[in-house]
DNA sequence: TCCGCTATTGCACACGTGTGCAAAGCGAGG
DNA sequence: CCTCGCTTTGCACACGTGTGCAATAGCGGA
């Protein structure tokens, strides 16, 4: 009854309330062997009875690892961010952590501030999607906790990482619009160097065209943003020869790229036919609907938070997913699917 | 250097390499009147040399708040809350604190974990959409904590309220439409009871159709997903006579009566006006773009953080915000602006 | 009855920080 | 020289939890 921090109940309560040392009651609620078997019960039942909850920053004092999971990513704004974070948040906090949400912007800096105050926090796992520049040090930091990367891939990250299958994805885009007869197909997406998910995207539609001699591509990297994909796009239809399909990184850029279609007045897909990937809400108003790249994200997301939360518990992954063993840690790539819906035509 | 703590440096490293008690280095460093000026620089000079940080959980159980700020919100995926979250984290981040995320899908259940959650480990704060049908306990939790509601107000909970004009920003779409003639509007929104937004959108609409005694006036009260505005909107347009206007209480709910109306074979804004609330990027890919109600999300979510993250500071509030004293807090209302774009049409 | 062994419990400390109280140092006034 | 007062520092404890070690009790065997 007479509790103090903001009316928490401690084992000293209940040791007192029985009587006994604290220390026994520790043991009892941790199930030491060296504990009475009655003696457990009868402490079990008062710490229940009392509403006892142990004190998180106690434990960390000992330390044990917080309650705790960093989130570090670009952008909330962008859908298949906000999707992880809701998965994340719930299976973060079904398994009775908390999840902090931390946003890099990809700012290096940034970054790094927030990979320091979560290890001064003592998290117990971090999720991370690492900006291309992410700094040595940051890496440095990150080298002896629990960290599992998420979508992209940084080359001096020694931690996991849990990704999509990007070069099959837009491989598979691509090779979709080739047979439709599409011969002039443009690429607008990321295309950083240090970074899985530019090259693995930028590889697969490379590979694609690769089986199409006779067909012509453009490229247009750019960071994920409405804007950019609009600029890019204005390149593209502002040359001498158009494409006539285009294949789009991140559903951040088609934003940009049907708004700059519409205003060359042009219509999709009777004069483009485009593919976007992942699949936020508004792909399902355009018209029939945005033909797209539809990602795993739950099984994504939910995977990343239990390498964290339940290191130990058995890896359910779906099928056709595949590991694979990088220098710096295993690789668990998610299969992706193909949702044609009606932004792509035959010509 | 023989730090212990993660490689963490303790003020009783400090102590021991000055040859000093660790109770001067914690008073030096906390600015204490009892330390000689010469003592303190010199404790400091080398609390920065060994990049001292002190000890957050050390410093919960000292009686102090944690650093980590609770946002409790319905879904992460709505555009407003990702914006939101988006400020919060940035805003927080800034003042050296974390921001944890927790989602409660309006479950009032759930909602009630992640207020204990937060209040075990002693947030210094939670902002916070409460859920229609929040718990008796939940609001008790939160009495002795501070605490700010988000856009709605919860009549239990004892807080100021940070919210837009929602009155208002109906009354104006209403106003508007009415003004280009229409006299058959819908309203497709949240109507529930308890909390504030709905009250209030519904109660701006119905001001404004109050005025026009010519018009005829549909309600649909659903809550804020794509699935229920699809639905309401099959409702209104099945009917023996149709809307020529629909005032719409969440974006989420426009993706849903965009594309009904589109499965009508209807065109927007050729024979059904509408206007939208709050304004995500996709409102600008349709065509001109979907006129809507613009909020001032950043500066709600920068105000609303610094009332928890510095209490004490002045409160920067725009111009043409109201403030208004409820029995249970004060309630900050940010101005909202009508933006008409290219979906609403003279009759 | 005494010894040795085991089962069970308590004492005391650690973790890092902050603070009440005592103590030590020093100067000034009587 | 003694004492009072002020400044400055250290000792020791508290916060809640967990554990090494000591201590106690119980029990069987000789």
């Amino acid at each position: 009854m007479a509790a103090r921090r903001g009316g928490q109940v401690t084992i000293k309560d209940i040791a007192q309330a029985l009587g006994i040392s604290h220390a026994t009651v520790s043991r009892a609620l941790n199930d030491s062997p060296l504990i009475n078997a009655g003696t457990k019960d009868r402490i079990r039942a008062k710490a229940d009875e009392m509403g006892y909850v142990p004190d998180p920053a106690a434990r960390v004092m000992r330390g044990e690892l917080s309650t705790i999971v960093g989130f570090i990513l670009p952008d909330v704004q962008n859908h298949f961010y906000s999707a992880t974070a809701k998965v994340l948040a719930e299976s973060v906090s079904a398994a009775g952590f908390q999840l902090v949400l931390a946003i890099s912007e990809d700012d290096p800096e940034r970054e790094r501030r927030h990979v320091e105050e979560l290890r001064r926090a003592r998290a117990r796992g971090i999720v991370i999607t690492p900006s291309a520049g992410l700094l040595p040090e940051t890496a440095d930091l990150l080298r002896d906790m629990p960290v599992v990367q998420l979508v992209r891939a940084h080359p001096e990250v020694r931690a996991d990482v849990v990704t999509a299958e990007d070069a099959e994805a837009t491989e598979r885009s691509t090779r979709h619009l080739l047979s439709l007869g599409h011969r002039r197909i443009a690429y607008v997406g990321g295309g950083t160097e240090t970074l899985s998910t530019g090259t693995d995207r930028l590889a697969g539609f490379d590979r694609a065209m690769a089986s199409a001699p006779d067909a012509r591509s453009w490229r247009e990297l750019v960071p994920p943003h409405p804007e950019n994909g609009h600029a890019a796009t204005v390149r593209l239809l502002s040359g001498t020869e158009r494409p006539t399909g285009i294949v789009i990184g991140s559903s951040q850029l088609a934003l940009g790229v049907l708004r700059a279609i519409g205003e060359f007045g042009l219509d999709v897909p009777r004069d483009i036919s485009i593919v976007s990937y992942d699949d936020p809400d508004w792909h399902r108003l355009w018209g029939p609907g945005i033909s797209t790249i539809d990602l795993p994200v739950r099984e994504m997301a939910h995977f990343a938070a239990s390498r964290i939360c339940a290191p130990d518990g058995p890896d359910r992954l779906p099928d056709g997913a595949v590991t694979t063993q990088l220098p710096t840690g295993t690789r668990f790539s998610f299969p992706v699917r193909l949702l044609d819906r009606g932004t792509t035509r035959r010509l």
